[in-house]
DNA sequence: CCGCGATTGGAAAGCGCTTTCCCGCATCCC
DNA sequence: GGGATGCGGGAAAGCGCTTTCCAATCGCGG
């Protein structure tokens, strides 16, 4: 590999004033300075204080954070580890991890694992390297056994190195989660699709073995079992993106021109599969319903709107950050300010909190799910044949 | 005392060994063990290196990085600072910025400003705590003057100091930028619009004053101007959102029912005025044509496909975050592994890279434009009157 | 008027790491 | 063969800050 900094470094001076240097200027120590500048227990007498951070400012003081990181044996810093932000249900959790921690005053550091598990090894590495708070997982774990393994054991490392964890979606039985009721979900579209009559459906699945997958599928099994055993379900898996809902789709068609119902398992997919339908001149929901899975922001303004699942992404952002962080300081102010976003998640299953034991050693596992809910928009409608 | 954290704090001890406690245990001096397990221009004794190595995985060292960084006087974090993650146009530039990052070995600090100046400002201060190595600014500065300036002050004091900062529009002389040919954009479009024939046409704007805006909007009048001089333009504002694409349309259909045309100026916006136009029975494109401006992911899904102004967000997000990490170091490695995506970015309007003088004294600002181009889909049509 | 606890400022010891010197030794060339 | 040259390893000086002690000062009751 190449040398690390290959700069002669003209000038590599950053900042302005060390908080030495403000002191000094100030008349003061650096102990005094330090108290001024930065919440300290001890109290310094009003106008010296007033004097040094007049002083601090004029001086444009700003203070070193790796410094007193190392000082205090702490950081503001948290990382957030997602499949891709770009991918609207990471970029919701995202936002809502973010607003809780902006009340909290910490940094996020985010990252982009593309679904590698490589790359997620090395990001808690790297984060862990940086002293890392706590770290948010977002996500289901890898496929692979032997990665999710390796992720798994990586994460509990991190924990007892000190660190927070807290994931979306379930990473064993040592890591707090937050779990959306998938498999409540998958039922409630089951429910509704068998009600509606439709007895041959299509299943548009996200890779095998992937938790949110199976989760989704299993409650939707199970809703059909208990309303319309004679339903024939056939499935056909795809990436979790639009174009693998695409894909996915028309090999269902191919296959089996004579399903009435395409249930897929994330809207990203179903956004997919409605291309896909419309391509193949089957109209829905007249021919073919489709109901998807997420409620992504988008889901309205399709054509016809997509009947989905909703799963509060944003609120389970926010409460995951919520618990990566009260964790270790259970001082809490009301500041609840969240809009309207947050109902779901403001009631959550657990009383969780305070209620475990707190540190390391002798902790327990916290859990809280995630409610998911039906909506019914134009994109499904009694099935003919 | 009641010191600030209100745990007795029973095990504070983060991570593992030290760096120390690896050299005593490998046998060797601190400064061989640094040398060992981070990059050195130094070399070591193959034997010995070996060895270290060892020891510091069976003890599970993991590097301190605040520390490192406070040697170092140097780190490997970069802020970015977007609107609002959420939005997919923002989220798509965090994605591009975040895989050169990756690729650049630099930790992504995201920041979510809801377009608020405070806490642009407050981010800025921040992460120049935190020594962020550099800054990436993404979207156009505040609307209010004094704001933007305060804006732009802080982040000449943050150059100053020695951090590098790029931004996704113009902040100003003093700050390198990547600017979107939003001009260009909103002239392809209007010269689409009247070869179709429309001449009654709605704009669907966001806030008065912001620079995208008032951009599209300036190139959408020239265009109009040299192409169908006699053309009627009625404009209304909304929020650059989703939901105040569609208030404004409704004020616009309500105010003047004769437009044939909607140009929105974004994406999110158009959605909304699709919606607002389906509510009003308003066909399109047979009676009315829409288009919009940034071409998100959605844009080829929505019900007519939307025909839209194409911006490479994510390539601007690469672009921009190779601008501010390569301007300090000049080795360049020829590790380019991105995808098609990156095309049109690989084709800076400007020589760029290694032209300019250095460092922070004797800087000449950098510009690179990054190209826009219409899309016609199927949300726009010939007029009909 | 003196002693004593309370208060507030300062000196100094790190936090974990990088990096400059310095030193011993093997290599090299004339 | 002898000084010049390198090369690999170690000692130690910080990087900028927090925090523990310690010392000085002040207020007060006895």
């Amino acid at each position: 590999m190449p040398t690390h900094r290959s700069t002669p470094s003209p000038a590599p001076r950053r900042g302005g004033a060390t908080l030495q240097q403000v002191a000094d200027a100030a008349g003061v120590s650096l102990a005094t300075a330090s108290r001024v500048l930065n919440g300290s227990t001890r109290t310094v007498n009003p106008e010296l204080s007033a004097h040094v951070k007049e002083v601090a400012s004029r001086l444009r003081y700003v203070s070193h954070g790796p410094a007193q990181a190392l000082a205090r044996a702490t950081t503001s810093l948290v990382g957030l580890l997602v499949h891709d932000v770009n991918d609207p249900y990471f970029s919701a959790i995202a936002a809502g991890a973010m607003r809780v921690a902006r009340e909290r005053d910490l940094l996020v550091m985010v990252a982009n694992t593309y679904r590698d598990a490589d790359l997620e090894l090395d990001y808690i590495a790297r984060l862990d390297a940086q002293r890392a708070r706590a770290i948010l997982v977002a996500g289901s774990p890898p496929v692979e056994a032997a990665a999710a393994a390796a992720l798994r054991e990586r994460l509990v490392d991190y924990v007892l190195g000190g660190g927070r964890v807290v994931s979306i979606g379930d990473q064993g039985p040592e890591i707090d989660a937050l779990l959306p009721e998938n498999v409540e979900g998958g039922r409630a579209a089951a429910l509704h699709l068998a009600g509606l009559g439709h007895r041959e459906i299509g299943v548009v699945t996200g890779p095998a073995g992937l938790v949110t997958v199976a989760e989704r599928l299993e409650g939707f099994s199970a809703g059909l079992m208990e309303s319309a055993d004679d339903a024939h379900v056939i499935a056909q898996q795809g990436d979790f993106t639009r174009d693998g809902g695409y894909r996915a789709t028309r090999r269902l068609l191919e296959q089996h021109p004579e399903i009435t119902a395409v249930f897929a398992l994330s809207d990203l997919m179903a956004v997919g599969a409605l291309a896909a339908l419309r391509e193949a001149g089957r109209r829905v929901p007249d021919e073919v319903s489709v109901v998807g899975f997420d409620d992504l922001a988008i889901c309205a303004d399709l054509t016809p709107a997509l009947t989905t699942v909703r799963v509060d992404t944003e609120g389970m952002g926010e409460q995951a950050m919520r618990m990566v962080v009260e964790a270790d300081s259970p001082d809490d102010d009301g500041g609840s300010e969240s809009a309207g976003a947050d109902g779901a998640s403001s009631a959550p299953d657990v009383a969780g909190d305070g209620s475990a034991t707190d540190d390391a050693a002798g902790q327990r596992r916290r859990i809280i799910k995630s409610p998911t809910e039906l909506i019914v928009r134009g994109s499904t409608g009694p099935a003919v044949s």
